[in-house]
DNA sequence: ACTACTCCCTGCCAGC
DNA sequence: TGCTGGCAGGGAGTAG
């Protein structure tokens, strides 16, 4: 469940558990996920307190006392849940009362949180593409996984004369240079799809084509950033989308689904106002890309 | 510096 | 009923 507005989500969702917390424990129930947990990752974290709960791009921050920096990475199918650590004793406090960990549960944190209610935070990650490894806070920018991530659409700073630049020239399918994190970071395939059908931009066209030329503003550059700031506003507001089993997890209670104009819509018709498209799925880069072909141009 | 492609992993579902 | 192929919200790594 992973694109910014799912991270943000769960950011969010983790908040009030975590955020002032102090971590008693952490279990890791296997070596690795997309990679092998770092040396000494339970021991680092265990006893800390919980300074603050971060987001860049699709990567979530735990910041802990030390200037220690959990970075956390959801992967495709990387979700957390918050449980009560024992059975409570005064009911109803917890969603989720302890559960039996399953397979593919990998990581325990258990936490006490600053209202001293102790509670364990799980993440089950079934295909393991996500990940957790450690950094510094005075050094985090500059971790390799961070260091080149691009601009975050979630403000004004995305503009349309910005999205020219970073466009320009590029070859690229402009889906493409959507996922790209390097240039704009946090999107992904559902919402590359939404604000290309928003902006009424055809997803096989250059990303160089919506460039502007030499001094002249770019009408398409506009309303591409335009179209990804909302879309991404709207659906941080929604609580992001809740998509196929994903539905129990707490970062997934959003209803963003709902309000799909082209994603996963093959062959129903296109939601704009006198258009008689269809939407279409076409395979770019090896990851489908929804579109209508009639007024997506 | 770009661009394109493979691979990692498990689960689910449509179609035979 | 049971198998198979295709597909899934990502991105690191590699090779041109």
């Amino acid at each position: 469940m992973p694109e910014l507005p799912e991270v943000e989500t769960v950011r969010r969702g983790l908040q009030p558990a975590l955020e002032g917390g102090r971590i008693v424990s952490v279990e890791t129930r296997r070596p690795d996920l997309r990679f092998p947990f770092p040396e000494g990752f339970a021991e680092t974290l265990t006893d800390r307190r919980v300074t603050a709960l971060g987001r860049r791009a699709k990567y979530l921050t735990v910041h802990v006392e030390g200037g220690v920096v959990l970075i956390c990475h959801l992967g495709m199918s990387g979700s957390f849940r918050i449980e009560a650590a024992e059975t409570s004793t005064t009911p109803g406090i917890f969603h989720h009362e302890r559960s039996k960990l399953t397979a593919h549960d990998h990581v325990v944190f258990t936490v006490k949180s600053r209202a001293g209610e102790a509670t364990r935070i799980i993440f089950n990650d079934p295909r393991r593409f996500g990940f957790m490894l450690l950094s510094q806070e005075a050094v985090l920018d500059q971790h390799p996984l961070l260091a080149g991530l691009g601009i975050e659409p979630t403000g004004n700073a995305l503009s349309g004369e910005l999205i020219s630049g970073l466009f320009r020239d590029r070859m690229t399918p402009l889906k493409s240079a959507l996922l790209d994190q390097r240039l704009i970071a946090g999107i992904g395939n559902i919402y590359a799809c939404e604000a290309m059908w928003w902006s009424k931009l055809s997803p096989r066209r250059t990303a160089g084509s919506i460039a502007s030329g030499p001094g002249k503003p770019s009408r398409r550059a506009d309303r591409l950033a335009e179209a990804l700031r909302s879309v991404i506003a709207e659906a941080i507001e929604a609580g992001g989308s809740s998509l196929r089993d994903h539905i129990q997890t707490d970062g997934s209670l959003g209803y963003f689904q709902h309000r799909f104009k082209v994603y996963d819509r093959e062959g129903e018709h296109c939601l704009r106002r006198e258009c008689s498209g269809a939407i279409a799925r076409i395979v770019q880069a090896g990851r489908s890309t929804f579109y209508c072909p009639v007024c997506q141009r």
